[in-house]
DNA sequence: TCTAGTGTATTATATTACTATTACACTATA
DNA sequence: TATAGTGTAATAGTAATATAATACACTAGA
């Protein structure tokens, strides 16, 4: 996995599993490699990754089990409150970017559009 | 001003002093405020202030003068390009957040004219 | 020419993130 | 009950970021 230097390794590894959660790829109860693994795949050290786990455990959406392994919550209503508590947040950022640009609500749409259109001409998106 | 704890400070004063050139509040030519005014202004040392700026040096975005300021660049081909990059590189990273998670474009569109609409209500943005 | 206002450089220190290593605690199962 | 697989904790070392303090280099104007 690829890391942004200017953000912590642990902080992009939470994101990085929170996504897949909301993206469905890691489901409710799902078992999460075992973090000596998870280590050895993402190329990290163990303390880097619980250091992950711990933030994601404090927040209920993982639940860990000493001894048998570290699990998704099987309460779909936190796993709905990430989803929603993701996407505004992403969204909100977007928004205060540009907007500090001084570009238009209007423009804004438009530019996204523009934007997905560009992607579009090389990729297979849905739309 | 506030800052993020999870970016480096040298950087979020660079993109925020980016900002201000693209959004015009600094125009090409004007001069910046001298380096140990800005450090009090942003209860930063010195040398973070000094960090942000030999970026935006190396980047020709600013021109520095020994013994006068730090300027704006007056080549407005230089700020277009920049204005450019910011704005792809924010829709960029909306774009790839929001696929993470398996958002389709169309519903990309949807949910930002939904947040913008959610704003609308509050504040009084154009539109 | 002196001086105040500028940018620039250097050294030392503190804090945080990350790594490396080792040890311990618990669970499941052969 | 031994053992392999799991999570957890603790200590030490390194690198990057930020601060503090000082000194130096250049410019403009009184």
């Amino acid at each position: 996995m690829e890391f942004d230097d200017k953000v912590p390794i642990y902080y992009q590894i939470k994101t990085a599993i929170y996504d897949r959660i909301i993206a469905g790829q890691l489901a409710p109860g799902d078992k999460l490699p075992a973090v000596r693994q998870l280590a050895v795949s993402l190329t990290v050290n163990v303390n880097t990754v619980q250091r992950a786990l711990r933030e994601m455990i404090a927040e209920g959406v993982i639940v860990s089990q000493r001894g048998r392994g570290n699990f998704v919550t099987d309460d779909p209503q936190i796993i709905e409150q990430l989803r929603e508590r993701l996407i505004t947040q992403y969204l909100k950022q977007l928004y205060d970017q540009l907007h500090r640009l001084r570009i238009s609500d209007e423009q804004m749409i438009d530019e996204l559009t523009a934007y997905i259109e560009r992607q579009g001409d090389s990729n297979d998106n849905n739309a």
